[in-house]
DNA sequence: TCTATGTTTGAGAATCGTTATCATTCTTAT
DNA sequence: ATAAGAATGATAACGATTCTCAAACATAGA
C-alpha cells in the first residue's frame, strides 16, 4: 500500500528542498501539479487538489502557485485567454504549441531559435532574461494542396 | 488649417475601407492610433481619444478596438503584466522585444525563425495560425564579460 | 432632405481572474 | 510543550474587460 503516502513524502522532501514550509495544503497541490501532463489553470488544480485534502481554498492555491513559482518548483504560461496555466518544472525549457480547434498543448524544443533569439537580441544591445513563443497551430489536413 | 480634418477624412477612408460604420469616437480613436509609435493599452487610448473628442467612453475604447482588431486594422498584444496594448498594423508583421527596466518596445523582424517556427509546425503535422514572440531583455553593460 | 431602420453610444452594473485582509490555525525551531 | 512567526479559509477588494439598456446616431432610400 501507501502509494499515497510515497507521494507525500516525495512532495514534502520537494518542497523542504526548495525551502518551503511543508504545509496538507502544499502537499496535495504539489502531488497535482507532478501528476498533471495537462496546463491546468488556477480553478482547475483547486478542483484536483480538493480531491487528495478538501481543506484547499481557492486562495492558497493562488499563493502556492505563486510560492512554487518564486522557489522555480513551476512555470506560469499566460496562453490566449482566459487565466494563467501550470506546469512543474521537471523538464527542460520547451516553447509551446496551442491547437486552436481543440485547446491542446503540445511541446517542443527548438535550440535553432533560441540562438537566434540570443542573436537578435545581442545586435539590439540587449540580452535575453527570458522569452515567450507559442505557436497558435490547426492540425493539417491529411491531403491538403 | 486643416491638419486635423485631413486626419479626419483618412480616418473615415479606412474606416469606410474596413467595411466600419463612422463615428466621432471611432474617428477619434482611429486618430490616436495611427500617431502612436509606443504600444497604448485602453485606459492610454481612452485619454488621448478624449483629448480629440471629449465623448468617447472606456466602453466604447474596447469596443471600437475589438470592430478594429476584427477588420484587421489594429493588433492586439498581450504583453507580461497589465492589459492588452494595441498598434496599428501599418507595418510588415514583426515580434517584440521588451525591455524588463524600462518597459520601453522594440520591434524586430526574423525571417528564419518564421521559417523555423513554420518548420517545426509541419513536422508535428500543424501550420502556424499565428504566433506570439516576446523577448524580454535587458540592456548589455557596455564592457560586459 | 426627411425618415425609417438598425447601429453605436455613454453610464454604470456585472464578470472574470487574481490578490489583499484578517482572525484563526498550523509549522517549526527551541 | 511552547513561543513566534507563517500559512490558512472566507470573503472583500481589485483591475481589466464585457454587458445592459435606453437614448443618440449613421446610413440607405424615398
Amino acid at each position: 500500500m501507501s502509494d499515497a503516502a510515497d507521494t507525500t513524502d516525495k512532495m514534502t522532501a520537494a518542497l523542504r528542498k526548495a525551502g518551503i514550509r511543508v504545509t496538507r495544503q502544499r502537499i496535495a497541490l504539489l502531488g497535482v501539479l507532478a501528476e498533471a501532463t495537462d496546463h491546468p489553470d488556477a480553478i482547475e488544480l483547486h478542483k484536483r487538489a480538493k480531491e487528495i485534502e478538501q481543506s484547499v481554498s481557492l486562495a492558497t492555491v493562488y499563493r502556492t502557485l505563486t510560492v512554487l513559482e518564486e522557489g522555480g518548483v513551476v512555470h506560469r504560461h499566460a496562453f490566449d485567454g482566459g487565466g494563467a496555466r501550470f506546469e512543474t518544472t521537471h523538464e527542460e525549457h520547451h516553447d509551446h504549441i496551442l491547437d486552436v480547434d481543440t485547446g491542446e498543448v503540445i511541446e517542443f524544443q527548438s535550440d535553432k531559435i533560441e540562438q537566434l533569439q540570443d542573436e537578435i537580441a545581442r545586435e539590439l544591445g540587449y540580452e535575453v532574461v527570458h522569452h515567450r513563443l507559442e505557436l497558435y497551430c490547426r492540425k493539417k489536413a491529411a491531403g491538403s494542396s
